[in-house]
DNA sequence: ACACTAGTCAAGAATCTACTTGATAAGTGA
DNA sequence: TCACTTATCAAGTAGATTCTTGACTAGTGT
C-alpha cells in the first residue's frame, strides 16, 4: 500500500503549490486529541453514529480534519475512543450509598447535567448488536448489577414486594430515568411542554424518586 | 439544472447499450408499493433514518432502486409514507377497556410482536428535533392522553398514590415498557440474557404489569 | 547548530449515496 | 391495432464523505 504516486510516476514536482502563510497553531497534542474528543461526544450524542460527519466534528473542534485519522486512525476508532473516556468519566457518578430513590432521581437528572452522555447510552442501545461490539459493556454491567443488589437488599428485608424480580425493576427504572431524554416526541405529545426543558425534567426527576419510595426503596 | 449531456455535447450515440433481455417482472404497482414499504420498514427500523440506504432497501423488496424515486419521491417521501402507514395500522392495537396492567403488559411485548414498529418510535425520540418535523405527533398525542385519562381516573377513585403526576407516570411505563428495545446492551450486560429473546421479554412483560398492579392501577 | 520526530495542514483520491435520464416493455382505451 | 399512459429497468451524474498523500513546521535531544 505504501506506493508513492498512484497514477503518474514520481515526477518531482518543484512548483510552489502552496499559499504563503498557514498560520499553523500553538503545538499542544493533548489539547488537540481533548478538542476533537469534545466535539465528537457532541456530534455523535446529537446524531449517531451514522448521522456523525467527521468534517463537523473537525470544524467544532478548529482543528484540521485529518487530525482525526491522525490520532484516531478512523471514525470508528474516534467512537471507541470517546466511550473509552465516557467510561472513566462515568465512574463518580452517584455514591453507592445514596438511597435508591435519591440515586434514581439524580440518574433522571443527568439529561440536565449530561445530556451527550445519556444521548450516547440511547444511540448505544439502538446501535447494539451484540456484546462483542460493546466496549462498554463489562463496565456498564458491573455498575447496574451493584444497583440491583441494593433493589434486591430491599427485597430481603421486606420493603419491596417479593414477587417483583429486581432486576427487571431496576432496568424499567434506568429506561424511565432516560425518558425525556429518549421520548422527547411522546413526551412533547402528551404534555404540550418542552421535555429537555429545566422545569420538565426535575420535576419529573422528583416524581421518578416517588415512584421508587411508593414502590418501598426507600432507606429502612 | 435540465441540460441534457454534462462535459460531451450532444453525439447521438446510437449504440445498442442495452442487454438483450430485461425480463421485466409481472406488473402490479400496489404490490411494488407495498414491497417498498415493508423493506423500507425493516431498513429504517434497523438503521435509523441517517444509517439506512435506498440501495439496500430496493434490493430487500427485490426492485429496481429508481422505483423509490417513482414512487415516493424521495429518502425522506419514503420515511414520511411508512409513519403514515404506521398511523393506520396502530390504531386497532390494544382495545382501550382493557385493564392498565393488561395494556402495559401488552405494550412490552410489541417487542416481540412488532419489534420494528417499537424501534421506530424509538429512533424517532432520537431524531426528533421538534413537533412540526413529526408526522406522527398529533395522532400520538391523543392516542396517549388517553392512556394518561385512564391513569387520572384510577387516582381520582383513590386507588393511585394522589402524589403521582398521571402524564409522568404513564411516560415512565411506556419507556419502561420499549426498554427490552431500547436498551438491550444495559440488559444483557445486567442480566446476562438475550434481551429480544421471547422468553425474557415475556418475563419483563409480565413484571411490568405486576408493578403496574402494585401501584393500584388494576380494576377495582 | 542540526538532524530527527511528531504535529499540522491543503489538496485531493476513492468511494458512497441520493437522485436523474432516457429507453423500453406492459397495460389500456378507442 | 395502435396511440398513449404507466411501470420498470440499466446506466449514469452530482455531490457528499471517509480517508490518503505529501509537504511543511514546531519542538526535542544531542
Amino acid at each position: 500500500m505504501a506506493l508513492s504516486g498512484t497514477t503518474l510516476p514520481g515526477v518531482p514536482t518543484s512548483k510552489p503549490r502552496r499559499s504563503p502563510k498557514p498560520p499553523e497553531r500553538q503545538r499542544d497534542p493533548e489539547r488537540t486529541r481533548g478538542l476533537i474528543l469534545d466535539a465528537a461526544v457532541a456530534e455523535f450524542a446529537a446524531h449517531g453514529y451514522a448521522g456523525a460527519r467527521t468534517s463537523t466534528i473537525a470544524a467544532r473542534a478548529g482543528v484540521n480534519q485529518q487530525l482525526i485519522w491522525y490520532y484516531f486512525d478512523s471514525k470508528e476508532g474516534l467512537y471507541q475512543a470517546i466511550s473509552e473516556r465516557w467510561r472513566q468519566r462515568d465512574r463518580e457518578l452517584v455514591p453507592p450509598d445514596t438511597p435508591l430513590p435519591e440515586q434514581i432521581r439524580r440518574y433522571a437528572l443527568e439529561a440536565l447535567n449530561n445530556p451527550d452522555g445519556v444521548r450516547l447510552m440511547a444511540w448505544g442501545g439502538l446501535e447494539y448488536t451484540g456484546p462483542d461490539d460493546d466496549p462498554d459493556h463489562a463496565p456498564r454491567g458491573e455498575r447496574l448489577r451493584h444497583f440491583v443488589d441494593q433493589v434486591r437488599a430491599h427485597q430481603q428485608a421486606g420493603r419491596l414486594a417479593a414477587e417483583l424480580d429486581p432486576a427487571c425493576l431496576a432496568i424499567m427504572l434506568v429506561a424511565a430515568a432516560m425518558a425525556t431524554t429518549s421520548l422527547p416526541h411522546v413526551i412533547e405529545g402528551v404534555c404540550g411542554v418542552d421535555p429537555r426543558g429545566a422545569e420538565f425534567v426535575q420535576h419529573y426527576a422528583d416524581q421518578l424518586s416517588v415512584l421508587a419510595r411508593l414502590l418501598g426503596l426507600d432507606a429502612p
